[in-house]
Formats: structure tokens, sequence, C-alpha cells
RNA sequence: GGGAGCAUAGCUCAGCUGGGAGAGCAUCUGCCUUACAAGCAGGAGGUCACAGGUUCGAGCCCUGUUGUUCCCACCA
């Protein structure tokens, strides 16, 4: 009995639907199971309270296509979701609302009422995004997702802290730090981003004590730091300043004498040579005055304004600081000139305003040993990159490393576990929190007010979710875990802290295998941004077109670590490639019995059109196979695409058509099971990719098993490669083609049938085929010719390697046109076949190239041979006419 | 200043270990052929950036050039 289903297939109707089977079904649960090999993907944790875009889109798409694939494979494939607290975005987004809502800061709160509300906040949102992960058919494990802040993570996160603290690899220390005065906290190097900003280099005129009217020139981008300058560098080597070494000058405005230092920093041919020195607001005068013994005078506060050691310009902010500065230098004659000045601002990745290079007691972690064992385990190949070329970005930070600030100046995240004695000065860093100072014993302890970098969590997700520091059964079946996905920008904030990390704490690299991806772009090639406005919002296209198209869309035509632009078209195309796969599979459908199987016929009942779909599918299944395995996903998915919309749907499907509405029960059913077999297996293929149409028709389909999302992923077969039949159909296909082709450039509509006579060195295959033949080549009778046809007049001749197909088309044909055609043809062959012949003498080639290929060039010369022969035979007879 | 990517049809991009250049969209010509007009059949459109080299053979490997994008780096 046929079964029905709508003409058009409805995403909408099917997605939830599905979801529910799946998530009722437990398919996304993973338990420990020493008969299974466990494949295990940890998920880029999202932000709690971040909205999905289309990074995430593209993030999990790829990493529920792998796991997907890896679970029919039989693996025990665990995805493990969870969110990230966010730090310095979250506590900004609460503060806005408080800011706007109540008209308060966090310090009106106060830091527990004010943790209270990010709580709150965390619980209303939190679950938004794992909502929309789930209607992008994510297939984690919800079961175990987890959240940077919940008990184990910050379990965690303290026995790293106070391991590396005791290990002598955390410390506290005055340094100078990135600092951003919006947020209001220290970043860490990987924070900062360096944008190329036109601004001025100030020559500013410093007077030399003792030397009437003799200055020193120094530049600056920062004018304004001058307020904190404490001496002047220039090198040792410059003979233009030898006598002035040692001698001091008075710093303007302050009227403060510093001292002139030679140091080997400066660099003779920049600028004046002269460099003004200010250790407290600038990384390498910091070092330059460590040298020197200068003096550190800060002067800006948190917030980027001038503090009181700024003397009259207390209070103001830094830019007015600066102009105020200027202004005044210009009245004292002090300001030599301005120079325009292309340089490289550091500004706050989260808020973009420009960081200010501050002195600061901050706490940081020892890099240098740690990074050690993250490089080699890159280097000798335990975890690998895909592609492989971001092993150098990754080394050449790693190797870079500078010592990783983790301290931050917020409420919301990870408070370091370190407490100040008030009597004896003692830090007390502990597992537990502590009672007392663990020196003097003295109970007058308070705990270090700031919090941990978000990313200091984040590094520990691989085996932090998986339960540790706890001993337990999963974390030793689990980790270490397989492939992560992630975009190429978070290497250096992420990926590299993970492997420090796994290599630290686990003695054992996180995953084997990185897979990178690039950004999704918009349609000009431009980031998408809030700011821009130029967003596209996945959760519309799903609606519009179906997650499947979306999900399609992400990985057909992209292949890993390049960048993609994002088309609303390609997401139309690939929903309607749903719908042809919907339509397809309604065919198949409409013709099934209420008993039918997916089970293949008999070999003996097979005919030349089954062999060929199936010995293509074979072959499909090896090669997709094989692409994902190498994670080479848009390929696998492309060759998918085109065996469903090209093998099957336009010359399968129709090749069946002509048994399908004939009377042969048995010729009949044997198409059927083809058809049914063929789509089975192909659904195992697509649905990684196209998890809900496929699992939708599935269960449509006879099956075993209760759902697609477990079946088994089909493998390849010696028994069902056939290579002859192969051949052959392809021979049948080529007649037919060039049918089609002739009828339209005559431009004859398929509804007028013509007779076809066909004369040709392999007439089994045209009777084997002739329902087919006729119905595809739009022929009303078939007649098999064993000699060229007596009259040729009226007559259209198509011509293939190894048929002459002849069509009565009565006043159409054009003779002459005929002839020319025929010439034109002849002349792109003998041109073609000279080629191969060329090769073919070519000594070198013969002895040189692998067998197979010259084997291959000889049968091509063979094949075109005999088509030459055979349009040069059609050409003689119409040349009679 | 280092490092990397990209340059292929009008547009956006694939092209796996070198063996007669592909897709989607757009375009042109026919078709409402009982799965699908979100479709079918057919066509047009490419010195694979440029110059060398290796090879029997190069879009693919090597060198250089140009254009472009990105990452890293404390030049005031």
């Amino acid at each position: 009995m046929a079964r029905e289903l709508p003409k058009v297939y409805d995403p909408q109707q099917v997605e939830s639907k599905i979801y529910k089977m799946w998530e009722d079904g437990g398919y996304f649960h993973a338990e420990k199971d020493e008969s299974k090999k466990p494949f295990t993907i940890v998920m880029p944790p999202p932000n709690v309270t971040g909205q999905l875009h289309m990074g995430h889109a593209m993030d999990a798409t790829l990493q529920d296509t792998l796991i997907r694939f890896k679970r029919m494979q039989g693996y025990n494939a665990l995805w493990v979701p969870g969110t990230d607290h966010a730090g310095i975005a979250t506590q900004i987004k609460v503060e806005e609302e408080l800011r706007t809502k109540e008209g308060l800061s966090r310090h009106d709160l106060g830091r527990e009422k004010f943790l209270e509300r990010v709580w709150d906040w965390k619980h209303k949102y939190g679950n938004r995004i794992v909502e929309q992960q789930k209607k992008l058919g994510a297939s984690c494990d919800w079961d175990r997702a987890r959240f940077t802040m919940d008990e184990g993570c910050s379990k965690a996160v303290r026995e790293v802290f106070v391991s590396l603290y005791e290990k002598g690899l955390i410390y506290k220390g005055s340094r100078i730090v990135n600092w951003c005065p919006h947020c209001v906290t220290a970043l860490s190097d990987a924070e900062v981003e360096y944008v190329d900003k036109p601004g001025n280099l100030w020559h500013l005129k410093y007077p030399i004590v003792g030397e009437e009217g003799r200055y020193v020139i120094v530049a600056t981008t920062r004018p304004e730091t001058m307020l904190g300058d404490s001496g002047v560098a220039v090198n040792p080597n410059d003979e233009r300043y030898q006598d002035i070494i040692g001698k001091k000058c008075l710093l303007p405005l302050m009227d403060r004498e510093i001292p002139i230092v030679a140091d080997d920093y400066v660099d003779l041919e920049f600028g004046t040579g002269c460099v003004k020195m200010t250790p407290a607001h600038d990384p390498n005068d910091f070092e330059v005055g460590l040298r020197h013994n200068l003096e550190t005078i800060r002067v800006l506060d948190d917030n980027g304004k001038v503090n009181e050691l700024g003397g009259k310009y207390c209070g103001m902010d830094r830019y007015d600081a600066r102009k105020a500065i200027i202004a005044d230098l210009d009245a004292l004659g002090l300001l030599e000139k301005i120079e325009e000045h292309q340089h490289n601002v550091g500004t706050c990745y989260r808020c973009g305003n420009d960081v200010e290079p501050i002195v600061s007691a901050q706490w940081f972690v020892k890099m240098e040993p740690l990074a050690r064992e993250a490089i080699r385990c890159v280097k000798d190949g335990e975890t690998k990159f895909v592609p492989e070329r971001f092993t150098k970005n990754y080394m050449n930070w790693m190797e870079n490393l500078h010592d990783w600030c983790i301290s931050r100046q917020l409420w919301w995240g990870h408070q370091i576990p370190v407490w100040y004695c008030a009597e004896c000065g003692h830090m007390t860093c502990t597992r537990e929190d502590p009672c007392a100072c663990e020196k003097c014993g003295s109970t007058k302890i308070e705990r270090d007010p700031d919090v941990l970098d978000t990313w200091f969590s984040s590094a520990l997700w691989p085996f932090s979710t998986l339960g540790w520091p706890e001993k337990n059964e999963d974390l030793d079946y689990f980790y270490p875990t397989d492939v992560l996905v992630t975009g190429y920008d978070i290497i250096t904030f992420w990926v590299s802290r993970m492997i420090v990390s796994g290599m630290e704490h686990m003695n054992k690299a996180p995953f084997h295998t990185v897979l990178i991806h690039g950004l999704v772009r918009d349609n000009q090639g431009r980031k998408m941004s809030k700011s821009l406005g130029n967003g596209i919002d996945p959760l519309e296209m799903i609606e519009k077109f179906g997650c499947d198209a979306l999900r399609m869309n992400m990985v057909n035509s992209n292949s890993p670590g390049n960048d993609m632009r994002f088309y609303v078209e390609r997401c139309e195309a690939m929903r309607n490639f749903a719908n042809k796969l919907w339509n397809a599979s309604r065919y198949v459908m409409m013709n099934l019995a209420e008993d039918a199987t997916n089970e293949l016929p008999a070999a003996d009942k097979l005919e030349i059109a089954d062999k060929w779909v199936l010995s293509k599918l074979n072959t499909l299944i090896a090669e997709v196979t094989e692409n994902l395995e190498k994670y080479e996903l848009g390929v696998a998915v492309a060759k998918i695409y085109d065996f469903i919309w090209d093998t099957y749907c336009d010359w399968y499907i129709e090749l069946t058509k002509a048994r399908l509405y004939s009377e042969d029960e048995s010729r009949k059913q044997t198409a059927i099971a083809v058809l049914v077999y063929v789509l089975d297996q192909v659904l195992r293929l697509l649905h990684p990719f196209m998890p809900f149409i496929t699992e939708e028709i599935w269960q449509s389909l006879p099956h075993q098993g209760d759902a697609l999302i477990v079946a088994d992923w089909p493998t390849y077969s010696d028994a069902l490669a056939f290579k002859a039949d192969e051949e052959l159909m392809e021979s049948v296909m080529n007649a037919i083609r060039a049918i089609r082709n002739r009828r339209s450039e005559m431009n004859v509509p398929p509804s007028k049938k013509a007779a076809l006579f066909v004369l040709t060195s392999k007439p089994q295959i045209f009777t084997e085929g002739e329902g087919f033949i006729q119905r595809l080549a739009y022929a009303d009778s078939l007649t098999l010719l064993d000699k060229e046809p007596e009259n040729l007049d009226g007559m259209v001749c198509c011509t293939t390697a190894d048929a002459k197909l002849y069509i009565p088309m009565g006043q159409l044909v054009d003779v002459a046109k005929e002839l020319e055609r025929i010439a034109k043809e002849l002349e792109a062959q003998r041109k073609f076949l000279s080629g191969l012949e060329a090769k073919l003498s070519n000594e070198n080639f013969v002895s040189r190239a692998p067998e197979a290929v010259v084997n291959a060039e000889r049968e091509k010369a063979k094949k075109t041979r005999d088509l030459i022969a055979q349009l040069e035979e059609s050409e003689a007879a119409m040349k009679k006419l």
C-alpha cells in the first residue's frame, strides 16, 4: 500500500518532534562501557548569557557531524556541553542593567549582593543558549552539561591554583600590565587587540640642568605620561649625547630633576635618539628603570584619570590631560614639533577602549616551564592541528610566551584563594578556606578580592568537565578526549592553555586532533558584528529554511581553517536539496508494498541499472568514510549531495520508472527493493550532516532498530562492486545524453516522440536497457540494426564510441548542418586523439608513468579511435545524400 | 619587522596522494515528462594572478614577482 507524504518538506513540523524523540530515547547520553571505544568531544563553552550566532552554528555543526558519524560507526560517542561564566562580558551586562534600570553601580550594592544579581541573571538567561543549541540539532549529552563556575569546575580551579602556587608557578608581582580603564581591570596579553591608528609623535623639549638654553628633545605618542617621567635615556654609543650622560634635565610642568642615563634599549636611528622614561606606564621603560634605579611614578589611576602625583592635572581624564599638557608646553615654548604618526594602539578586546600599560600588583602564571611539555606534545605529533599550518601559529605563540596575568579586578569569577595576614603579611593559599594565617596563626586575615581570568577555568575544561580532580571512572575512560573543534581566533586564548593544563595536570594532551575552522563573514566578507548590524541570526535561517539547510550551508563548499561568506541564497539552495531528497523519498514510498524491507534482492535479479547504482553507492561509502576520517567534511558532503541529486534522482529513479509502471511484478519488486536499499544507505551517510530530514524519512521506511541516529554506518562491500556493469551503463547513458543533446539543439520538445534505430557493437546493453532507454531518450520504439540504414534522408545520427543512433526527424533535418556538426566533432576528436597518441608514443611516458595511467590512456585512445571511425562512416553516408 | 592564508567561470567557493578543469547562484534555450517548477533536459561561460623551475605530465610540487587578507612583535 502506498504511503503518502506531503509534497513539500516542512522542517518546522519535523525538527522539534524528531529532537524530542532523540532526547527521550536517550541517544545523546554516554556511559562508560568497556565493550566500546569512546569518542569524546568537549564543546567550547559559549558565554552563559550569550546569544547564538553564526560562529556557534559553525562550531556546533562540525562537532555534531563528527559525533554523529562516530556514534553510527559504533563508538561510544560523548559530546560534553557546557557554558562559560565569561567574567568581564557577563559582569558588564549585569552592571549595565543595574545602571539603566536602577541607577546603581555594583559598588552601591556591594560584592555579595551584586553577585546574587549575576547569579539571578545567569539563571534567567543561562538556558537560552542551550535551547538554541538544541535547535541546531546538537546531540550533546545534556545530562553532563557543565558550567565553569559550578561546584566541580570551581574545585578544579582551586586545585590547579593551589598546586601551581605550591610549585612556585603562580606568583604575585608588581609589573606593567595591560590595564583597561573602562573595564577597570588588568588584562592578559592575549586580551589586547592592536589596532593601527593615526596619531601624533610629539617632540618635547626638556631643559638640561646647568646648561642654559640646551635641551634634550624627546618624542612621545602619549605626552600625558610625561608627568610620571623619572629619566631620559640615550644610547651609550650615541656620539651626539656623550657629554650629557649622567647630567640631569628638568622635567617641565613638574619641575622635577631627572637623570639622563645611557641604555642599549634606545635606538640610534629613531626620532631624536632621546627617550623619556616612564617606568610606571611603559613596559620598556619599566625594564630600563630597573637597570638604572629610576623612580616608578604612577600618575594614572584605575579609571585612566591623572592622580594626585600629576600635580595640577590631577583629576583630569587621560585625553583631557594630554590636551592640557600639550597646550601648556606649547605656551612655555617647550613643544618642538608635532609629527603625524601611525602606530599600533592596544585596545581592550571586550570594550574596544585604549589599553593603558600601568604598573600594578597582579597574579601571574610562570609560563616558560609549563610551555615546554605543551610545545613538545605538538612537536611530537601527539596533538595535531587540522589544517596543519596552524601548528606554526601555535608554536609561535608558545615559544614567545610572557607570563600570564591571571588576576582581574572583577567580582564575577573564581575569587583568588589567597588570604593576607594583617599581622605578619604572610599569604595563605590553601585548598580549604583557612580560618587563620598558616604562619602566625592570626585570625586577622583577608581574602584577595580579585578573581581569575575566565580563561583560567576554560583551560581546564577537557578534564574538569569529566570530574577532575576527583578520581572517577569517567575521567579514566573518556580522557583524553579526541577532537577539539574551534575557530582559529581562540587558539592562543584557549587551545594553547588547554594543552598546557592537560600536560601539567593530567600528563596527557587533552585531545589528539584540533580541527580549526574559520570565521563566518557577511556576504561582503566583513566580520559579523553587532555594531555593523550585519549579523545574520542562525535561528532565523533555521525558521526559514530548516536546520538541515543551515548545517549543510556551514559544511558544504568550505574547507577547514578558511573563512566563509554567508549567503542566504546558499541556505535556500540547501533547502531545495532537502526538498529534493524529500520528494525522492516520496516517490519511493508511493511505490512501497506494505511488507517491504530494506534488504537487497538476490543477486541474479539485479539488472544493469541496479548494479550500476549499487556500485556507485559502494564507492561513495568508501570515499565518504575516508573523507570523514580525514576531517574533510566539505568534500564528503559534496559527494553525497552529487550522489543523491545526480546519480540517484536524475538517473536511477528515472531508470526505474519503466519497471515500476510495468506489469512485470518481479522486475518491479527488484527495482523497489534497490530503491529502498540505496535510499536507506544514503540516508545513513547524510545523517550526520542533515540529521532531521534523514531521521524523519528513515522512520517512514522499512527499517530495523529504533532510530537512524544509532543505525550502523554503511561499509564498503566487495560483493557490490560491479565495475563492468558500471561501464556498460555509462555506455547507455552516453547514448541517451547524445540523443537528448541532439534533440535539444534541434528544439524538439520531449512530448514529440520518435523512433530510435541503433547500430551497435554492444547490442546486449540496448536490449537490457530497452525500457528506460525509450523513456529517457524520448523514443516511441527501439530497433536494433545489423547494418547501416539504407536511406539516411531525414535521419539524425548521434554517435558514441560504441553505437550509432538514428532518429527519423524528417523535415527538421538539415543535411548541410548535420555535416557541419559532424565535421566539427571530428576535428575536436582528432585533435584529442593526436594529443593522446603523442603521449603514448613518448617513450618516457610509457616507461615512467604508472601502468594504470598508461593503460587508461590507451583505453581512451581506443575509444576515441572508435568514435572517430563511427563519425567518419556517418559523414560518408551523409555525403551521399 | 617576522609568520601565514588567499588569487580557479559573471558572483561565492570546492578541487583528496601531480594523470583530459568542478559545484551552487546568476545567465541562455526548450519543457507543467503521473517524486519534486524549491523541478527536468540541454547550452554558453576558465592562458587555474604573473615569471621561471622540477617532471613523461603541474591548478596541485619548488623559487621569485605582484595584488589581497589575517596573525604575531615593547620601537619611543
